[in-house]
RNA sequence: GGGGGUUUAGCUCAGCUGGUUCAGAGCAUCUGCCUUACAAGCAGAGGGUCGGCGGUUCGAACCCGUCAACCCCCA
């Protein structure tokens, strides 16, 4: 039968991913094996796929598929996100686009919309992630908006709330003045922009014409000034703490006030203190009792306190002011700064620090746990350094502001029964609410009267309990299946959710199962262009991962993400790398093909592939276990390059080549036998990395029962390793690859065949022998006394080999050669040496350190030795 | 401004508790090969002041100090 000579992914990942599906094998349910659980990261509903969730993905899946072959219940879970705001945004521009503006729309109007498009265009992803090969029990697919999960967020909000854990205030926010919600800190850009610096002088009232000079960046918001705060130590402001100043236009009268907030070096040292606009000055005017001045209408234009810039936009107000400052004598003067602004992630408007009515969960207490547990090594970072980071966020935890004025989401069950604030209850149902209200106004509420809050949760309330809520962990606790998955093993992320998402389900799984709700993390980096560019649609520097996939195959394209990512690290992606990953894949075919076509012969194994079974019965177990400790560590790049090398180079390059019989002659039964062996233990560790290619060898390797598939396969047993053919092999290789050497430079071909003499005595002849003569394809290895005349010689581990010449000599150059060496074992030799001159050295250093010198010492003088004889003889 | 991290070959990274010929790997490069599994390949080779400076030590890529560059998070 004809095989192709290239490898062709396409036909074999369509075929095997099917099969895989057809028997299940994603499939996990309770039983007596020990569970290994992932959860998916939940994509957006309406993403797509782009190469981080590539990268994140096949890290899951290779870690999924070891696990189902080391004999666990593996479970991955998949599901989306509804995402709100990105999905809220997306569905108001698509609406855009036909006309339809947003505001038209009665909400349930707009969430029928938003459920047409989400069924249209949600999951897109979920296909995709099966092109790659992706293992996830699809049977429980999850999505964060479905019913029973949507229950388990009201409840969990509801019991928050009951439990004192969530409250209703004012606070600082981040305004989007365009979308006209509030935005978490994880939604705000900061950029550096070219601003003005303002200076701008108070008059001080009780003193003649004394002023007071602040700076600020932004005037518009003198109007809402209620104080002017300064270092108390500055010795320059001292006299005037105390005294109150008039705000400038308004002639309004503020106090002076002292605190050491205040850096004295930056501006005049004065600074103008707004609450309402500013989160420092917040805090300053919650910590001295300072009334807020709030300018702004939601949209960004000023109000009634804008006294006659009533009306207009802020940034216009901005400019108009700075005129009529001017104009009336308080501008002191600007200056060009760079500063940082903050800007929507949506929308990009600039955002403004605004006070609104808000809902937070308060964080202090929950964190406690979730902190405590990731320090104590409960559960483990990796890489660990992340640790650091968690601790200092976990320390200087903020309050949560899970309100966001959309309509796509999970809408908060608050229900007002009045116009003032206080005046509400939380419930699960109307009916409930009715009941509360009723309680709680010492009055019959009405139906009619109650209104539920507009605002809906901040996504991230509903997905921090993803680990709960996908087996259901919440609405029907301790059933069968959340006892048995959870807590999950691993979960595979981005360092940049660690707090909006990691440390959040920690909370929620310490807070509502009592325990973790993983036991590792590992840390992906982000993935960048060659140029180092974070990949990005706006960039267009991120390649279509299909497209990767049909043009290297799936199984390269997850070798080229892997090869190079180390844990939180970042991978600077390369499409060269899929290249070597198909390459990859390619060389494992050609193998299948050379072996595939051989045919078996009764007869009697030669010496040297009983020597080459026997050395690579043993590196496998080296390897492997190299292989099982990298897995262990969460170093899936090492493991995945101790794999490559095992294929290409021990097994390609050295066993097969070792083992191979000449051109289209037979093989004995022993030597196939064991080649098949190896073969089929070679593409179960391959298998994680490269499944599609790894299923399809191992069936046409050979006939294999029903149900019988590398997929499920036993994962290789370890074995000890021997030593000793392992050391033979190494000390073969230098000879072999000396041979080589002399090849090369004297241009002989490899077909010609070449005498060694080896200067030792015939005691030393061993069956390994055999692997010199075939891989150095020589005529005559013999052992000889004396050194050979008119030869080229090398010295492997302290023993002399001697090729003699063929036709051409150069004299001159072998003796540079041994001169060259000669010169660096001399110096070697004298490092050596003064090393054990040193009284300090041999004072300090441990035995075993200075035997291993003195070992060094006499090698190399062995080695002069004979490179010296070596040279009087030419 | 606060916190964290990184810096080793052209690129991407290993290098454990300071000690073996410890300065490594893959890719890239160079040289020679169309050797009947694979040119998506084979064989061989070159390439680094371990960011700079200083210190501790018998001994430093590794520990300490300092400077510099870059990255991330938070404000």
């Amino acid at each position: 039968m004809e095989i192709a000579k290239t490898y062709e992914p396409q036909l074999a990942q369509e075929k095997w991913y099917q099969h895989w599906l057809d028997k299940g094998y994603f499939h996990s349910t309770p039983d007596h094996r020990e569970p290994y659980t992932i959860v998916i990261p939940p994509p957006n509903v309406t993403g797509v796929l782009h190469m981080g969730h590539m990268l994140n993905n096949t890290i899951q899946d290779v870690l999924v598929r070891r696990a189902r072959m080391l004999g666990k219940n593996a479970c991955w879970v998949p599901g989306t996100d509804h995402a709100s705001i990105a999905t809220e945004a997306k569905v108001v521009q698509k609406l855009k686009a036909e006309g339809i503006s947003k505001s038209d729309l009665t909400r349930e109007q707009f969430l029928a919309h938003a459920f047409e498009w989400k069924d249209k265009h949600g999951g897109i992803i979920l296909e995709q992630l099966k092109r790659l090969g992706a293992s996830c029990d699809w049977e429980r697919t999850h999505f964060t908006m479905d019913p029973e999960y949507s229950e388990s967020v009201i409840n969990v909000f509801i019991d928050l709330f009951q439990k004192g854990k969530i409250y209703r205030g004012v606070r600082m926010v981040n305004w989007d003045p365009e979308a006209l919600t509030a935005l978490s800190d994880e939604e705000v850009n900061y950029k550096e922009v070219n601003s003005k610096l303002f200076y701008v002088r108070y008059q001080v009232l009780g003193a003649s014409d004394q002023w007071l000079t602040i700076a600020t960046t932004r005037p518009e918001t003198i109007l809402g000034d209620t104080a002017i705060c300064v270092h108390p130590d500055d010795a320059r402001y001292q006299k005037i703490i105390g005294k109150t100043v008039l705000v400038p236009l308004i002639n309004r009268e503020i106090p002076i006030i002292a605190d050491t907030y205040v850096d004295p070096e930056f501006g005049t040292g004065c600074l103008k203190v707004t609450p309402a606009h500013d989160p420092n000055d917040y805090e300053l005017g919650q910590k001295h009792n300072l009334p807020s001045i709030d300018l702004f209408n939601d949209n960004g234009t000023l109000n009634a306190h804008g006294a006659h810039y009533q009306g207009k936009d802020r940034f216009e107000v901005r400019r108009e002011i700075e005129k009529e400052l001017h104009d009336k004598g308080f501008l002191v003067k600007t200056e060009d700064i760079i500063n940082k602004v903050g800007f929507s992630e949506r929308t990009n408007a600039v955002i403004e620090p605004k006070l609104s009515l808000q809902w937070f969960v308060s964080m202090k207490e929950l964190a406690a746990p979730a902190l405590e547990n990731v320090m104590n090594g409960n559960i483990q970072f990796h890489p660990e350094k992340f640790k650091n980071t968690y601790r200092h966020w976990m320390e200087n935890v903020k309050d949560w502001c899970i309100s966001r004025q959309l309509w796509w989401g999970h809408r908060i069950p608050a229900w007002y029964y009045s116009d003032r604030p206080a005046d509400f209850v939380v419930a699960k149902t109307q009916e409930e609410a009715i009941v509360l209200a009723t309680q709680k106004a010492g009055r019959e509420v009405a139906a009619s009267e109650l209104r539920q809050d507009e605002d809906v949760l901040d996504t991230w309330f509903s997905s921090w309990l993803w680990p709960i809520s996908v087996f259901n962990g919440l609405t029907q606790p301790n059933n069968p299946e959340i006892n048995y998955y959870y807590p999950t093993n691993d979960l595979v992320t981005a360092p940049e959710i660690m707090f909006f998402w990691v440390a959040r389900m920690a909370i929620a799984g310490y807070e509502y199962m009592g325990q973790q709700p993983f036991k590792n993390v590992y840390y992906t980096g982000i993935v960048r262009d060659k140029l180092g560019r974070k990949m990005s649609k706006s960039l267009g520097n991120s390649p279509d991962p299909i497209d990767l996939i049909n043009q290297y195959g799936a199984d390269g394209v997850r070798v080229g993400v892997l090869i190079s990512s180390p844990a939180g690290n970042d991978l600077p992606f390369d499409s060269a790398q899929c290249e070597q990953g198909r390459n990859f894949t390619n060389k494992i075919w050609n193998a299948y093909r050379l072996v595939a076509s051989w045919e078996v012969r009764e007869m009697e194994q030669p010496l040297s592939s009983k020597v080459a079974v026997e050395w690579f019965d043993n590196r496998f177990a080296q390897v492997l276990k190299e292989i099982n400790d990298n897995f262990d560590k969460f170093r899936i790049s090492d493991a995945l390059m101790s794999t490559y090398k095992l294929v290409w180079d021990d097994f390609c390059s050295w066993y097969l080549e070792m083992i191979k019989p000449g051109y289209q002659q037979p093989i004995d039964r022993q030597t196939l036998e064991h080649t098949l062996d190896f073969f089929e233990r070679i593409l179960k560790i391959m298998h994680p990395f490269t499944p599609f290619v790894a299923e399809e060898l191992y069936h046409a390797l050979r006939e294999r029962q029903a149900g019988d598939d590398i997929v499920i396969a036993q994962w290789p047993e370890s074995q000890e390793v021997n030593a000793q053919p392992m050391q033979q092999f190494a000390f073969n290789e230098k000879v072999i690859t000396q041979i080589r050497n002399i090849r090369k430079q004297n241009n002989i071909a490899t077909k010609v065949k070449l005498e060694l003499f080896i200067k030792a005595d015939a005691s030393r002849a061993s069956d390994a022998d055999s692997i010199i003569v075939k891989m150095g394809n020589l005529s005559v290895l013999q052992y000889v006394q004396e050194k050979v005349a008119q030869s080229n010689s090398f010295i492997v581990d302290g023993i002399e080999f001697f090729v003699p010449f063929g036709e051409q000599i150069d004299v001159e150059a072998e003796k540079k050669k041994i001169e060259e060496e000669l010169n660096y074992t001399k110096g070697f030799l004298k490092s050596v040496q003064g090393k054990l001159h040193n009284e300090k050295f041999m004072a300090g250093a441990p035995e075993a350190v200075v035997a291993n010198e003195r070992n060094k010492e006499a090698d190399a003088l062995q080695k002069i030795a004979l490179l010296e004889e070596k040279l009087k003889g030419m």
